[in-house]
DNA sequence: CCGCTATTGTTGTTGCGTATAACAATCCAG
DNA sequence: CTGGATTGTTATACGCAACAACAATAGCGG
């Protein structure tokens, strides 16, 4: 079977994100998140009191798909919002986000290891300046 | 504001991906196809009288979504299905299909130029071996 | 040749991520 | 003070992938 696919750079940067995602995804469920759930989580515990439109404007989540995410992370205790004026309400990792937070983050520093590991020594330092030049 | 994602390959991978998935998906909107669409075509193409199940296989695709994907290709004859015994299809380009699938194939490599030309030059030949460790 | 297992195509349903349009309330600059 | 921009929100839709189940058929071992 001629596979027409092989050569293309698009078409294997899919594939592998595509594995990527399904790999962390399955390591996260065991903290019981989802990738956004823990990447919003970061943000907020690097960044406390940003807003959500903030939020959506770094991480490219639309301000309409914010308000779900948050109500899910809210729901399970691990951020709190606090108003900032009439408008606008700062995110803060609560409590139980604190406790938390640590282990979802050491999780995913493991991941990203890991995927570094995978690549052939002589290619790895290249991988990520030629990831950012595409969408920065 | 700080940015915790920057140096994580992971989460770059996701975003790059992304960005270059919905690129492709708007060039390819002008021929009426999807990425999927497109990719599927150009596999038939190569692989006349492919079955649906090892087309699947071969793409990472279930049986089961393949159903609604080969009946759009087909509603929009662009494919054709022949019996090859009582319960597999052999699956071929069809007369239109022949004819509009150079043009899309033209489109996906004009891309996956562009895609390779935004690498610094110095990394570029580093970037299809790095992503093919991540899943192959 | 028969029977059992694997395969094929299909249906239905679900989840996740993302996109768009619209709206009320609020902020802010001129 | 007013008008335009921003914020959070609702509702809705699309694209892709995943899973379970099923009938029909193929193909292999005995």
């Amino acid at each position: 079977m001629h596979d027409p696919l092989v050569k293309h750079p698009g078409y294997t940067l899919r594939r592998a994100s595509g594995a990527m995602t399904a790999e962390l995804t399955q390591r996260l469920a065991e903290h019981g998140v989802r990738i956004v759930d823990a990447t919003v989580l970061l943000w907020i515990s690097e960044n406390p009191q940003v807003t959500a439109s903030a939020l959506g404007r770094a991480l490219d989540i639309q301000r309409a798909n914010m308000v779900p995410l948050l109500k899910r992370l809210e729901d399970a205790g691990l951020i709190e919002r606090a108003p900032i004026d009439g408008k606008s309400q700062g995110l803060s990792l609560s409590q139980e986000g604190k406790k938390r937070v640590p282990a979802i983050e050491a999780t995913i520093e493991a991941f990203e290891q890991d995927l570094l590991a995978r690549i052939p020594l002589q290619h790895r330092e290249h991988f990520m300046p030629a990831l950012d030049a595409l969408w920065r």
